[in-house]
RNA sequence: GCCACCGUAGCUCAGCUGGAAGAGCACCUCACUCGUAAUGAGGAUGUCUGCGGUUCGACUCCGCACGGUGGCUCCA
């Protein structure tokens, strides 16, 4: 027998040595605390079994519940023991996947039905069972051959398929009870040590995400390390659904949709347009610091240009036409093809580049029913459109340039992000040059920035490679917002020309860009963002003049037109209610300042300004208060 | 588009296995003139999303359509 010795990687490097022994009675006899909490280890670095035999000089690292890997492993073992309960529950059903995700798991299984809502508890139950048997997780490595032949014995189709493709000698299987899986591993020891779990929703999901596929029935469940955890976890749910845009936007008077209008179009309330026009209005002085000029094209345009710039060959189905004049026309989807006729409409020479062209422009697409949600996914929507048309050499600086842009957006709204570099796609035109040269651009730029990034490789669009930022809604999910993209094709496909230092015509690079992305769907994060409580510089009404009697009115009335002609978004409610329902109700549509309005202040010719959070400031003049408002909004708070 | 769930008053929701539609808030009227998150009393409110079907009888069961939510796919 070969002896072997173990390092424990800790603060202090202890060490054992002895006969072969597993990884378990190694972090025992080096005396490791709280073993009971340790899931897995790591020998020289590598996740592995508790049960892992060792027989040579290895380091081990020990891997607790509470870790983040702890945590993957125990909801991944949780996935696998409800794989076993389906299988108990409903014979004949095939299991196929079921990986670790944030805050839990999922598997899917193909079954003769799809799994309903109802069927969880029972699943759950089951689960529970399994849990209390304490089964041992074994682990073994066999062949792909004897694998194969294990599952094609189970009528198991899908997992055979995934052997088939793994392509490798050795695969491993996991056993706990009667159930045995493929899989990588590791797992914890046994069943007995998943504490918290639900399981929370059943979702279609296609086999290996290909619609051409079977659509498999996907079960989600959350797992945590202790219950605690899991109340900590649903709570924060509920959190989130406080934040919910589309719950609070109608409650606060900001938009709403209409079954008899139709899906996936929002209509704006008054205090909603005013948020829109808030943006909008800073997006333009924004734009034109930056050197951009206005443009502004038509919503129906002649099906024979869509031909002429692709749209037609590659977004059809995304398109609405419409005959007029028996002349067929199309709803635009995005706002470039005016840019282009506005660029080509003179002559270009070098100096006159970069044109950057800005619109706020208003795009229809026919997105499928199933993924319209609330402002963030619609078929009518706002972007803030802008076309870079500049030299290759331009090139560069101008990404540089949308980049600061972003950030300096970014900041001012208090939003953090994440940005992803999406490269060429299978499906794509343009000549290797180009998107060598642009793909280099996006990348240098971002780092000449000293930006994060992540690498979305074959993601970008058929015609450019992008970049992409995305901000995240109350719940976590990602939605791309700005997006930056290089485009060869339209230069192209319009022939739009300048006149460089050598007299000769040269086609110009183009960058496609937007920086809130659709308005729609940024106020919808704005919304989640903010809680529905805006800062002072972008809500739609920024104060509201509370009378406590009626005495108070004539005051109040003379602080209302002051306040107006200082251009303050401005309520008052001067109705016969007692101050505290007035307060409630301004409290509840999340209005920056009540201006009280009492004996008190009509002697002394002031207000007194309750802000949100339920402090009272000094009784001020309406100068005093108009100062500090506009002070607020010049820093944009 | 696919899978699951949902649609009852302006809003939030109750309404069991089919037997004459309910609550709170909001709204309207009256009283109260009141100092920082709900004053009191009274009143009105419905195509139970729509259209078909089953049934003596449908908010309830079935089918289809419309709309929404959570996923999958798609998508900049």
């Amino acid at each position: 027998m070969k002896p072997v010795t173990v390092h424990l990687k800790a603060k202090e490097v202890q060490e054992i040595q002895g006969g072969p022994m597993s990884a378990y009675e190694a972090l025992e006899q080096l005396g490791v605390r709280g073993l009971d909490r340790v899931v897995s280890v790591k020998i020289d670095g590598e996740l592995a079994d508790l049960s892992t035999q060792i027989d040579s000089q290895v380091e081990l690292k020990p891997v607790y519940l509470n870790s983040k890997e702890g945590l993957e492993i125990l909801r991944h073992s949780t996935s696998h023991v409800m794989a076993m309960a389906v299988q108990e529950l409903f014979p004949g059903v095939k299991v196929t996947i079921g990986p670790a995700i944030e805050d839990g798991f999922y598997y899917d299984f193909d079954y003769e039905r799809p799994f309903k809502k109802e069927d969880l508890s029972r699943i759950e139950e089951k689960m529970r069972e399994i849990i209390k048997a304490d089964l041992p997780f074994t682990g073994r490595e066999v062949t792909s051959q004897e694998a194969n032949d294990f599952f094609k014995g189970l009528g198991e189709d899908y997992k055979v398929e995934l052997i088939t493709d793994l392509g490798a000698e050795n695969v491993k299987l996991y056993t706990q009870g009667s159930f045995t899986d493929l899989c990588r591993g590791p797992h914890v020891p046994s069943t007995g040590m998943i504490n918290a779990f639900a399981l929370t929703k059943v979702a279609g999901a296609y086999w290996r995400g290909d619609e051409n596929r079977p659509m498999l029935s996907r079960i989600y469940g959350v797992a945590f390390e202790n219950r605690k955890e899991l109340k900590q976890y649903m709570r924060r749910i509920e959190e989130a659904e406080k934040r919910n845009h589309a719950r609070l936007g109608p409650q606060l008077g900001l938009f709403s949709t209409y079954n008899e209008i139709g899906a996936g179009m929002i209509v704006w309330h008054p205090k909603g347009a005013m948020l829109r026009h808030i943006i909008e209005e800073f997006e333009i002085r924004e734009h034109l610091k930056r050197g951009y000029e206005l443009a502004k094209g038509p919503s129906l345009l002649k099906t024979e240009l869509w031909n002429k710039s692709g749209h037609f060959e590659n977004y059809r189905e995304h398109m609405y036409f419409t005959d007029i004049d028996e002349q067929s026309y199309g709803i635009k989807p995005m706002n470039c093809l005016a840019h282009m006729l506005i660029y080509g409409s003179r002559i270009r020479s070098y100096r006159d580049l970069p044109k950057r062209y800005f619109e706020l422009g208003t795009v229809h697409r026919h997105e499928r029913s199933g993924v319209l949600h609330g402002l963030l996914r619609v078929r009518e929507f706002t972007q803030d459109d802008a076309h870079i048309i500049c030299t290759p050499e331009q090139l560069n600086n101008e990404i540089k340039g949308v980049l600061d842009f972003v950030r300096d957006v970014m900041d001012i709204f208090e939003f953090d992000y994440e940005l992803e570099v999406s490269t060429r796609p299978e499906k794509s035109i343009g000549t290797d040059e180009d998107w060598d040269l642009a793909i280099n651009a996006l990348k240098v730029a971002m780092e000449d920035s000293h930006l994060q990034y992540d690498i979305n490789e074959g993601d970008g669009a058929f015609y450019g490679p992008k970049i992409d930022v995305k901000l995240k809604d109350a719940l976590g999910r990602k939605w791309q917002c700005a997006t930056i993209q290089c485009d060869f094709t339209l230069p192209e496909r319009f022939d739009l020309v300048y006149i460089g230092k050598d007299g000769q015509k040269h086609r110009p690079a183009m960058i496609h860009r937007v920086i809130l992305g659709a308005i729609e769907r940024f106020i919808g994060i704005l919304i989640e963002h903010y809680a529905g409580a805006f800062p002072t510089w972008l809500a739609p009404v920024q104060a509201v003049i509370l009378t406590v009697t009626d005495r108070s009115i004539p005051h109040g009335e003379g602080l209302l037109r002051a306040l107006e002609d200082a251009d303050i978004r401005l309520e008052a409610d001067f109705r016969n209610e007692k101050l505290g329902l007035k307060v409630r109700e301004a409290q509840l549509q999340k209005i920056p300042y009540m201006l009280i309005v009492g004996d008190k202040e009509c002697d002394r010719e002031g207000l007194t300004p309750r802000l949100r959070n339920g402090q009272n400031l000094p009784l001020m003049s309406a100068k005093e208060f108009i100062e500090r408002i506009s002070e607020e909004c010049k820093q944009r708070r």
